[in-house]
Order: C-alpha cells, then sequence, then structure tokens
DNA sequence: TATTGTTATACTCTATAACTATA
DNA sequence: TATAGTTATAGAGTATAACAATA
C-alpha cells in the first residue's frame, strides 16, 4: 500500500512524453529514405524475437494487424525478409530475418547509435539505462492496463 | 570526463522509444474526437507558456510552422483560442486560451491523468517523477543537438 | 529584400471494414 | 463457422515548396 499520487504528476508525464514526439521525428529523419519507421520497427522486433507469424509481430507492435502487413509487404519486397510457408496451417507464412535485412537493420541501428550518443554525450550512463529500464516498464504497464 | 558508453546502451534505449509509440496511441485515443492529438498539443504549449506568436508556438512543439499553422487553425474555428492582432507588427496575431480552451484543455488533462493513474497504479511516486525527468532531459538534449 | 504566416501537395502512420483463403 | 491475412478507405501527422502580406 502506498499513499497517493498527486495528480500534477501525472498531468507532468503526459506532457513529457507528447514533448517526445520530437526526439522521435529527429530519430525518424536518420533513416534511410528506402526504411520508413514502420518497416524499421518490423526488422527491429523481427530481430529481437526471431520469426513469427504476423499475428504475433502485430501484437508486439502493438498496431493493428492490417497496418503490420502493408509493413511486411515492404520490408518482403526489398528483400529485408523472407515468407515461408507455415507447414502446419496454409494460412500462416512464417516471417524472418534475411541476411539483407539484417544489414539494413545495422544501418539503421548504427545511425540511431550514433545519434543518441551525440545527443547524450554529457549523460552519466545510469541515466541512460535508468531511462531505458523505465521507458520499458511503462511500455509494460500500459499494455496491461488498455 | 566519463568512461564511453557502450553502443548497446543507445541501442537499447532507441528500441525502448520506439516501443513508447503505443502509450502515445493509447493516451490519443482517450482525446475528444474533436480535438485530436496536435491541436490538443497547441492548447497544452499556450496553457503553460502563455500568448505568444505562430512561429514561436512551432518552435516550441518543435514541428513545422506550416504544420502548426493548421493546428492552430483547428483549434481557432472551435473557439478554443483567440488570434487577437499584433499591435508592433502586421504579419503576426497573438494566440491566447480562451475559457473554452481551457475548458477542453481541463477535459484532456483528466482524461489523460485518468489513463496514466490507471496504468502505473503499482509505481512508486519516485519513479514516476525519475521518468518525467529523464524524458524532459532527453527533450532538452535532443533540442541542443538537431 | 527578408520575414511571418497560409495553403497545396505528397508521404507516412493508423484503424475500420470488407474481402479472400484456409482451418 | 471461425481465424489469418490482405486490401480499400479515411483521418491524422509531418515536411517541402509555392505563395501572400507585411516589415
Amino acid at each position: 500500500m502506498q499513499a497517493t499520487i498527486p495528480a500534477t504528476h501525472y498531468e507532468e508525464l503526459a506532457r513529457r512524453l507528447t514533448g517526445i514526439g520530437a526526439v522521435k521525428r529527429d530519430l525518424a529523419r536518420t533513416l534511410p529514405p528506402d526504411c520508413p519507421p514502420g518497416p524499421a520497427a518490423v526488422l527491429t522486433v523481427l530481430d529481437r524475437h526471431g520469426e513469427m507469424r504476423l499475428s504475433r509481430l502485430a501484437e508486439l507492435l502493438a498496431v493493428d494487424i492490417s497496418v503490420t502487413s502493408r509493413h511486411v509487404t515492404h520490408v518482403a519486397e526489398h528483400g529485408w525478409i523472407a515468407r515461408d510457408a507455415d507447414p502446419g496451417d496454409g494460412r500462416c507464412r512464417i516471417l524472418r530475418l534475411t541476411p539483407a535485412g539484417r544489414a539494413v537493420l545495422g544501418e539503421i541501428t548504427a545511425r540511431h547509435t550514433d545519434a543518441l550518443a551525440r545527443a547524450l554525450a554529457d549523460w552519466p550512463v545510469e541515466d541512460v539505462t535508468a531511462l531505458s529500464t523505465l521507458l520499458g516498464r511503462l511500455r509494460t504497464s500500459f499494455s496491461n492496463s488498455f
């Protein structure tokens, strides 16, 4: 049991989350022109979690399956993922990163890392990791309440 | 002088920032249908920083002035802001929240607060404030490096 | 001539709904 | 009949470029 948190703290957090849009736009501008944010997120999740079906991918991305379908089409047309038949279910295909996909993702990751390293050059490592941890928990807490 | 921060920490942070999109979408869904996120941000900034010209607003929002212009038109057409002539410069108008605008913003803030309070019900207050602080610093660090 | 702001255009993200194919 | 995925459509965010009005 804990004391009630003042509403002002939540208002402040909501404002800060809105402001983070600017950071996300800056990071998005570092992406290669043929890999916008949606497709880039597809590559990231497949790299982190391994091969999977479309429905699972949409769930991890927390966007509608129709949106995920278009982003997957994009990365498949660029040869960055393979869509193998699912032996157990003819309706599904198994999505898997190709070497080319891994290469593009490496380039994307490098650009993101460069941008963050430049922007956060004067941050102590503890603050970087603390922010990562708290953002991870925020995402989890929201997934469980919506 | 500090030790170099491993690139993996930045990669992790970039992934977490991408994931926060899901949280922002959830919060956006709580907005009233006649006040989408862009216009809502306009109201928030005018409430926080007081009356200002369009160019200043666009700067604070960190979006192009053309985008801000459309969002301002939206909130003005709903009567949520007034656009008074700038006595010193005929090209500009001074943007200012109206009582109706303050009322809408109050409703928006309440919905955001409710959503966050529900999602973060089990968070200690220190973590909520720490996340706010770090997000604020992240925004500042980016503004200064892009 | 330079600056402030508006508008047209284009691209991306997202969700809903209708549809196809398979279970 | 139910489920996985695709596609059409619509609404929102954003940036670039062309433009109008004023400094």
